[in-house]
DNA sequence: CCCCCATTGTTTGTACACAAACGATTTTCG
DNA sequence: CGAAAATCGTTTGTGTACAAACAATGGGGG
């Protein structure tokens, strides 16, 4: 006969037919994020640039000037995020900030040479960092895992 | 013949063999991510509940008593993201808090009555918020996609 | 033309996320 | 046994993330 503890667990594990938190969507999402996060500290080659950053960054070089919250739409955060996110690479001098002419509440945002040539130098590190973050997956099974994740996203 | 800016613009492309943005897995996951838990917090049913006090609560259901690290390693949480957690669970009396009498460096953990009931309310609603997160993939689609993101998780 | 409404950027407050350093224990191993 | 190493929980500091409220500006529609 098995002890009370065992048939109890079992009679729980019946009565709620298995929430396992390590198969869920969101908790695996959520660790998958981190790890690439680690790999990006790890990888980037400039200790104090963060994913956010280099986001802006990319999207700066590739659309030359945009406002802030224009910005922040093309990557994916809000205002208040935005607004630290833009602080720390003003103070590291790798973006530039003026009022545009045409609209008095709008800021224009650029790169600095600084902020080119910073993006030039760590871009092939992006690279390396996505395929570390896929080392585990087949080149098939990378691309549909994207498809899929960005059906997703 | 092409203005220069979309002359320079054509170069600028062909030398950096386009790193786009929108493609790249952490940019991916951090949007799935951001879209899981807007999900989560508008179908948990709970306003105050975050995901990582759900993952928390539901863990401490699984296991009965658990030391506060121990917990942490069971719901990828680091010790001091789990001091918050901890503190808020605590301060809402979802849980209960008692030194290990066996390691006097470990606090043990346990729902209270009000933790149970609180997660055997919400569980249904974790099961929604999965769903509604995988809503645009098939049957199929979502088996694979969960088994690749628990590989690179 | 002017009032209503939307947009832009900012601030405040709460909640993850993690590095780093800390004191208090416990374990390990020479 | 006793010193070194590991573990436990805490604190501090920086950086996302987002809601909510705000002042300033811009764009219509009546």
């Amino acid at each position: 006969m098995k002890p009370a503890a065992i048939v109890a667990r079992e009679e729980a594990s019946a009565a709620k037919p298995a929430y396992v938190l390590e198969d869920q969507v969101g908790h695996l999402l959520r660790r998958a994020h981190q790890r690439h996060a680690a790999i990006f500290q790890e990888r980037i080659g400039d200790a104090q640039l963060t994913p956010l950053q280099f986001a802006a960054l990319v999207k700066l070089d590739d659309l030359g000037e945009v406002s802030q919250n224009e910005l922040g739409r093309r990557t994916a955060m809000d205002a208040a995020t935005m607004q630290g996110v833009i602080k720390r690479l003003l103070a590291r001098g790798l973006i530039d900030r003026k009022p545009d002419p045409e609209d008095r509440r709008r800021v224009v945002l650029s790169l600095t040479a600084d902020g080119r040539a910073l993006i030039a130098a760590v871009m092939p590190n992006g690279r390396a960092i996505t395929d570390e973050t896929l080392a585990s997956l087949s080149e098939v099974e990378r691309r549909s895992f994207l498809s899929l994740l960005k059906r997703l996203a």
